[in-house]
DNA sequence: GAGAGATATCTCGATGTCAAGACAGTACAC
DNA sequence: GTGTACTGTCTTGACATCGAGATATCTCTC
């Protein structure tokens, strides 16, 4: 038994044990942990955006349209399902960003129960920024693994979020 | 180039390798990956939950009680230090739980600033009934995966969460 | 081409969270 | 022991999210 309780998981998954002996616990090594670095994570990115007055949501929104390319507009239908939100936060959050003139909003041509969303010129530049600054953080993140280490990771984690992505 | 795009990331990352060539995007390929895995296991955590009659929050801090062993018992902030929420999000879980008689409040007898936080017997038998319901459902999304390989993203993963648990 | 069901978006009320700050009590240096 | 800084908990107000349902439009079958 290698002895190394070097994160909040080991100690968790310990203290279980020593709780619960009846019960395997052997998932929470895994789930757990992605649970929690998820959080961390979100407080980063928060600190990130913060330099270009960004909120996390703000920023999730502006990227599914920046990646979209141009001309850079998407249904908001096509927005909530990119960043996994209801319908009615994608409405509030593009009410905001088109007050904050980051987006624009236009009546669909082709279907009329639609709307097509859109970045504006301002939009397109704070996006730009932020995204590159946040991969430089997230590289920083990732620093402490070896490309192979993060391949290998990756490809983890990718068979576990397919059957939620097929569905 | 092995050629699968198999689930929502591999997406995301060829867009932005079309949008934005003179970028390296491979800090996504983990940590978006994370986030969303962790986004769709909240849902499926509160799924689990609801059968029990708790909210994930619920669950957070009832755990986090009976992971602590007999009497069940701590404080507000080291509550508040296991679920990384800030302590007023702590003060209001604890008034519903305490409201919904799943734990207890008393003075602490040894800083008079204290308090002290525990299980009711309702408040065990939920948690262990409700976490006993959720390793089964984890098992089951981990399911894709050996145990090699398991142990194996435990373990890159502990890597990654390793400096925020430090600091 | 009429009707039934599906789809796209928005509205509304409830709720959990955070950030900042208030307040009481403790610890430590001098 | 007194003053200062720190700690632990709670209060408050703002806010983003969700879920359920409303409305309008489209699609497909007959």
């Amino acid at each position: 038994m290698t002895e190394d309780a070097r994160d909040e998981v080991d100690r968790l998954v310990a203290a279980w044990r020593a709780e619960r002996p009846d019960l395997d616990v052997e998932p929470l090594q895994v789930l757990s942990r992605v649970s929690r670095l998820a959080k961390h994570l979100d407080r980063a990115r928060r600190a990130a955006f913060a330099e270009h007055d960004l909120e996390p949501w703000e920023f999730d929104v502006l990227t599914a349209l920046r990646r979209a390319g141009k001309p850079y507009e998407l249904s908001p239908g096509a927005l909530l399902r990119a960043t996994l939100v209801t319908s009615g936060t994608m409405t509030n959050r593009i009410d905001r960003l088109a007050q904050a003139g980051l987006v624009r909003r236009r009546p669909d041509p082709e279907d009329r129960r639609g709307v097509l969303v859109s970045l504006t010129d301002t939009g397109l530049a704070r996006v730009d920024a932020a995204f590159a600054d946040l991969l430089r953080r997230e590289r920083d993140l990732l620093s402490g693994l070896g490309a192979d280490d993060q391949r290998l990771l990756s490809s983890l984690l990718r068979m576990l979020l397919a059957p939620f992505d097929a569905s």
